[in-house]
DNA sequence: CGCCAGGTTGATTTCGCTCAAGCAATGTGG
DNA sequence: CCACATTGCTTGAGCGAAATCAACCTGGCG
């Protein structure tokens, strides 16, 4: 851990992070116990929050910089899972299920991050149900993505897959450009967006180029332009509602 | 419908499928109020229980019988996802993310099965938090398992995936033979087995062959015999942790 | 008896993997 | 500042797993 890594209580959550979240329904008392518990640090690339198979001490509230869930397979290879844009929690599944850690995060972008311990979480959920009942829908919705992103994976080829991976990126890290043309930039490798496909990333540049070469799409280093987005998130839609 | 699915109101729930679950937090109050509106009923094989798409009524308990949970793929093929026997809960994934169902429910097995609506549930839900409590580790848990599953699926050979299953269904439909050997039923077809696997039947043909051929495994019609399974099992093992 | 669903088998194709080489951009130590 | 290593990415050749297509078997059943 470098020097930039500074521990340093914070009140900065109250209102970025809890408007609009389960957080929501704390009362005001509630809310000064949870601010008087959290802890904020900055993180540089390549540190990690937590490791697969950690017990799980509490919440982690991505506040800003990226961070990516990855996992090891049996070869040794990184997968990664998931990716916590500012805004999103990590932690929460190992947390409510009682278990450990079962991916490890690491930070992809200086991020700050803070930590809520589960002592405290735990205090919230017994003082206010509706925060149980927060989490429980939370929870369920996450559940639904898990077997959908499931079911996918076995039934969509590479090529849908990564074009919904396009569409799903495209709302953390897309922009418009005037010619109507949509822009946006891999936020990580090529190596690690192939990882997301569950492809080796020789396969995912072959896709890239026959992607490239239908003429809709452009790459170039991390940044992509598609010309025509709807035509190309309409080939996904068709893969997964064929009629 | 056929006349063999008769409605009727049973106070069947109490002692068997309270116990053990998430309900055994019930004040007696409100196992009563369970006992009140849950209804049961008998399905013959081939039986709808819900539709993909359909609003969730509530939940189903599988009293006897065997349930399968299935989903369309884009080309029009069943997938199996899950089996569930006597015990399981069904639809409670939709129930709690107030969405709607994801996947059809069909009897496969002649079947007894309760259900209790939605607005029993939510009224004990909220006027006992620790049930809210319960199912939240329950969902997170499940959470766990999707995720394990997924991981799975893209980093394990079909082979291992069928090893896996072999071990899950063992306790559900295996019994020890007296030479120490292990003797399972397939619950289903082949076909269905094949559609869990992410495979094709031909290729699950021909994976049942290639093991059959190796000794440790027989198989006849629907039954499976593994005269050791430690061996057998050990190759799921050591697939996933290959240190 | 013939039909037919479930299952098997063979031939061929497709998709993605592995291995290996090469290239461009970036970093680093002398 | 140059030589060299490293990292990320691409490309090609060959291979392997599973899909597809098609034929065929087999046992149950109307």
């Amino acid at each position: 851990m470098k020097s930039s890594c500074v521990i340093h209580k914070s009140r900065c959550l109250a209102p970025r992070s809890i408007n609009g979240t389960e957080w929501s329904v704390l009362s005001s008392e509630e809310i000064k116990i949870f601010n008087q518990n959290v802890v904020c640090r900055s993180y540089n690339s390549g540190d990690i929050v937590f490791i697969e198979g950690d017990i799980c001490k509490g919440l982690y509230f991505v506040e800003s910089g990226l961070v990516g869930v990855k996992k090891m397979d049996a070869d040794g290879r990184q997968v990664l899972l998931l990716l916590a844009n500012p805004g999103d929690t990590l932690g929460y599944r190992p947390l409510l299920a009682k278990e450990n850690h079962r991916a490890t995060a690491e930070v992809m972008r200086e991020a700050k991050i803070c930590f809520l311990p589960k002592d405290i979480i735990h205090l919230l959920l017994s003082r206010n149900p509706q925060l149980g009942a927060k989490f429980l829908q939370r929870t369920a919705r996450a559940l639904g993505a898990a077997d959908e992103r499931f079911f996918e994976m076995v039934s969509l080829t590479a090529r849908v897959r990564f074009i919904h991976l396009l569409k799903i990126l495209q709302e953390r890290c897309g922009y418009v450009v005037e010619d109507g043309s949509l822009c946006l930039e891999l936020p990580v490798t090529r190596c690690e967006i192939a990882s997301m496909l569950g492809i080796r990333s020789e396969s995912f540049s072959r896709l890239v180029r026959e992607i490239e070469t239908e003429g809709f799409v452009h790459f170039s280093g991390s940044r992509i332009t598609i010309a025509n987005p709807e035509l190309l998130f309409k080939e996904f839609d068709a893969a997964l509602y064929p009629i």
